[in-house]
RNA sequence: GGCGACAUAGCCAAGCGGUAAGGCAGAGGUCUGCAAAACCUUUAUCCCCGGUUCGAUUCCGGGUGUCGCCUCCA
């Protein structure tokens, strides 16, 4: 079954054909490290932690390669005014990634190159283009020559004439045309500089993407990914820059950019400043709600952030444990030999599984997938309630079966992964105590018909922010 | 101004030629001393106007509206 994906060059789903049978190569623009994530800069990991995910349950070898911009100008301008080193600033929010994308469970990739130490990989890259005649250098500074590259504009569907027409007033005149950018910019005092053949310099924005995901994926690889905002201009500059430099073509099989996290409907930016940072939203929400709440939209469509979407997506959640509880409970139960229906049953979770991934086949539709994990739910839910009611012995196989594909759909999706949460007994061993006192007094109560006194203690202790919930297997409470 | 995308129930969101998945919220019911939880049932002709077609939410053209890119940005 192939999986078809779409791409931005063309504007149409196709097929994915690796370029090396059984292999998939992936380069997904990274940060800069100059604050800590926020929920947009979260998008594009998650979707790609899932497209990787999904992509080795297809038997894909995978390898996938994300970026550090580590040197820039924003990090440069952090760093003087905090007075330290611009090194401290990267080292600091680098961290910060690896912390926030480890609690959203985005596993790592393979390779996360860093700018800083690619200097010379990023130099003869700048050397291959003025080589190949598609490079100029001015007073130390290394433009791109747009009009020398046939395809400039490909990803973007822009044409070169109606992007002049359209050109920033602050032209620099050095350039040969405005729209020529810097492959590698003369140093300026206080700024981080290397040696190059054209004087102390740094590195254009554009090139370390073009150097870097080549070093480790080859002059033409599968996928790369980012933001949509990343199409133009930094996506078409790494066309220009690559096959410029290689001389082959394609640079990249298949595009895919992710859509927007937007508030109040419009695009969150650092630079607008209407931005949650990742730890924002996780002293309010848990982190599984918010890699939910990103997954649960179709990775190409816009994605509006607020707060009751992510009471939604943490309802929706619990409905998804509520079913894994059940799955525990059932699995608790010695299991029996089929039935009519139970074969019925493994019958239709099978076909949701095909379901699950045919949605996943199609262009990673993750929205269509959960669906699909819901519809699971539901069965799992009143299997459980038949087998409870009528005190039969549920179908061994089908209960292994439902567990199987259960922890498949969360693995791929990347929540309830793992053993059902246990209560955290340990460290709350005297509340645990107190509060099992007082279930105990209210269930004496309840037994001798007094319920104003077992509501009392409920509602008391419902003020307190702490749940009852009687259940055949006795009360049980939580913190809400 | 140029380029691109999107418009589906109260809200969110799939589908994209054969009369609309799923989630949240709401309503009714089962269960319960009551409540909660759980489960069941239930709520749409898809922005407007044309066209193509036996048939369009789904394709084409024209509107209207929203958003993004063209400047750092995931």
């Amino acid at each position: 079954m192939a999986i078809k994906v779409y791409n931005t060059m063309t504007r149409r789903k196709e097929e994915f054909v690796p370029m090396n049978p059984g292999k998939a190569s992936i380069y997904v623009c990274g940060v800069t490290p100059y604050n800590h994530p926020h929920i947009g800069n979260a998008r594009p990991f998650v979707t790609w932690d899932v497209i990787h995910r999904f992509l080795e349950h297809e038997g894909y070898d995978v390898t996938h390669v994300q970026n550090f911009t580590d040197v820039d100008d924003k990090i440069i301008n952090t760093a003087n005014e905090e007075g330290v080193q611009w090194s401290d600033i990267c080292g600091r929010y680098i961290e910060s990634y690896f912390e926030v994308m480890d609690k959203l469970n985005v596993r790592r990739v393979q390779v996360y190159p860093r700018v800083s130490r690619h200097i010379p990989d990023i130099i003869n890259t700048v050397q291959a283009l003025i080589d190949n005649g598609y490079a100029y250098v001015v007073d130390g500074d290394v433009y791109y020559s747009v009009e020398k590259f046939k395809r400039y504009g490909c990803l973007s569907g822009r044409d070169l004439n109606d992007m002049m027409a359209g050109a920033r007033v602050d032209v620099d005149d050095r350039k040969q045309n405005p729209m020529d950018f810097a492959l590698w910019k003369a140093a300026k005092p206080g700024e981080p500089a290397w040696d190059s053949p054209w004087g102390k310099g740094r590195p254009g924005w554009h090139i370390e993407c073009s150097t870097m995901s080549m070093k480790y994926l080859g002059s033409s690889f599968d996928f790369h990914g980012g933001g949509s905002d990343l199409i133009f201009p930094h996506h078409e500059n790494e066309i220009a820059q690559s096959e410029g430099a290689t001389g082959v073509h394609p640079f990249v099989r298949y595009w895919l950019h992710n859509g927007f996290i937007t508030v109040n409907e419009e695009k969150m930016s650092k630079s607008l400043g209407n931005f949650f940072t990742v730890k924002d939203i996780l002293a309010h929400f848990a982190p599984e709600t918010l890699r939910f709440f990103i997954v649960s939209t179709h990775y190409r469509s816009p994605l509006d952030f607020s707060d009751a979407r992510l009471k939604e997506a943490d309802a929706s959640l619990q409905r998804l444990r509520t079913a894994k509880e059940n799955l525990a409970g059932l699995r608790r139960i010695i299991g029996g030999g089929p039935t009519e229906e139970s074969l019925e049953l493994r019958k239709k979770i099978e076909q949701l599984r095909e379901e699950f991934m045919e949605a996943m086949r199609d262009d990673f539709n993750t929205a269509l997938a959960i669906s699909h994990m819901f519809a699971l739910a539901k069965e799992i839910n009143v299997y459980k309630a038949r087998v409870d009611s009528e005190g039969i012995a549920p179908d061994g196989k089908l209960v292994d079966m439902m567990s199987k594909v259960f922890a498949e759909f969360c693995s791929i999706i990347g929540v309830l992964e793992g053993e059902a949460d246990a209560p955290a007994v340990g460290e709350a061993g005297m509340e645990a105590e107190l509060m099992q006192l007082l279930l105990d007094m209210r269930q004496e109560a309840r037994k001798a018909k007094n319920f104003a006194q077992a509501d009392a203690i409920r509602n008391k202790l419902g003020e307190m922010g702490i749940v009852i919930e009687d259940t055949p297997q006795g009360a049980r409470w939580k913190k809400q």
